[in-house]
DNA sequence: GCTTGACTTAGAGCGCGCTCTAAGTTGTAG
DNA sequence: CTACAACTTAGAGCGCGCTCTAAGTCAAGC
């Protein structure tokens, strides 16, 4: 149905509308080192794999956790030293973990904040509302 | 015990010291509108209130959940507005309330992966430590 | 009288993470 | 042959949220 499909490989527009990154946050990537050099047709053009999408997509949920950049080129690092990395990326993987859980216990109280106001506001605007019609 | 907190009034330093936020950014803060303009002793330096560190503290939870400065000037300029203001305001948290949710669930997906991984990686660094006594 | 230290202001500067611009190349369609 | 669209690069620019600087005021202690 589609020659894309069949070969496998995916434009840099292609691969920004299939992630939701820009192309220019994609050649950003790659210039600051967080997706290796990607491969060239017509030897200007990239060219991007199904792998890469999918390293890719692991980049956006790493950054959607609050890693940052720096982090995240220290693991892409790591990533291109092979299995002799994979100590170092779990210890970065389970610091990471921590950092998210107390994240969410954190954005967890906050919530409860909220939805007390909301409740408490809610009462106070309630009786407002009746007082015109008690008088 | 101490003078201050029998006058309940406190300078800009020690409400940095009482909340964790830089003098700078208590200046910024109310620069912005964010907090209202702080009655001054000798008529320039800032003399706070306990009811204003009550204020600040619920400004820093707004922040922690991702609200922007912008969003939280808005809400300051209600609080200003008084009672009338309530509807809007809850509103302000309904909306609040489930940006907080929709990112928690998303953190606590991308956490799931993490969790996966640790758990993948670690199976591949075992058997790697094993190899050597094995042959 | 002089120094020290805590405060004041207006406004400049900064780090992060993109985001965009300018100028150029290449490939296809009319 | 020309026009157009999609890509390329190096590097500048931007919005956010602070963060800091410079210059000045003021009060207390030596």
């Amino acid at each position: 149905m589609d020659m894309i499909n069949e070969q496998e490989l995916l434009t840099i527009s292609q691969v920004a509308d299939a992630t939701g990154l820009s192309v220019h946050t994609l050649r950003y990537y790659e210039r600051v080192g967080l997706i290796h050099p990607i491969d060239r047709a017509d030897n200007t053009h990239r060219r991007y794999t199904r792998d890469d999408i999918g390293w890719i997509e692991f980049l956006m949920k790493l950054r959607a956790t609050g890693m940052s950049i720096g982090d995240m080129q220290t693991y892409a690092e790591l990533q291109r030293g092979g299995d002799a990395t994979l100590p170092e990326r779990v210890e970065m993987l389970k610091q990471l973990q921590r950092d998210v859980e107390t994240h969410i216990a954190e954005l967890n109280a906050h919530l409860g904040l909220i939805r007390y106001k909301i409740e408490f506001y809610g009462g106070i605007i309630a009786v407002q509302g009746l007082e015109p019609q008690c008088k």
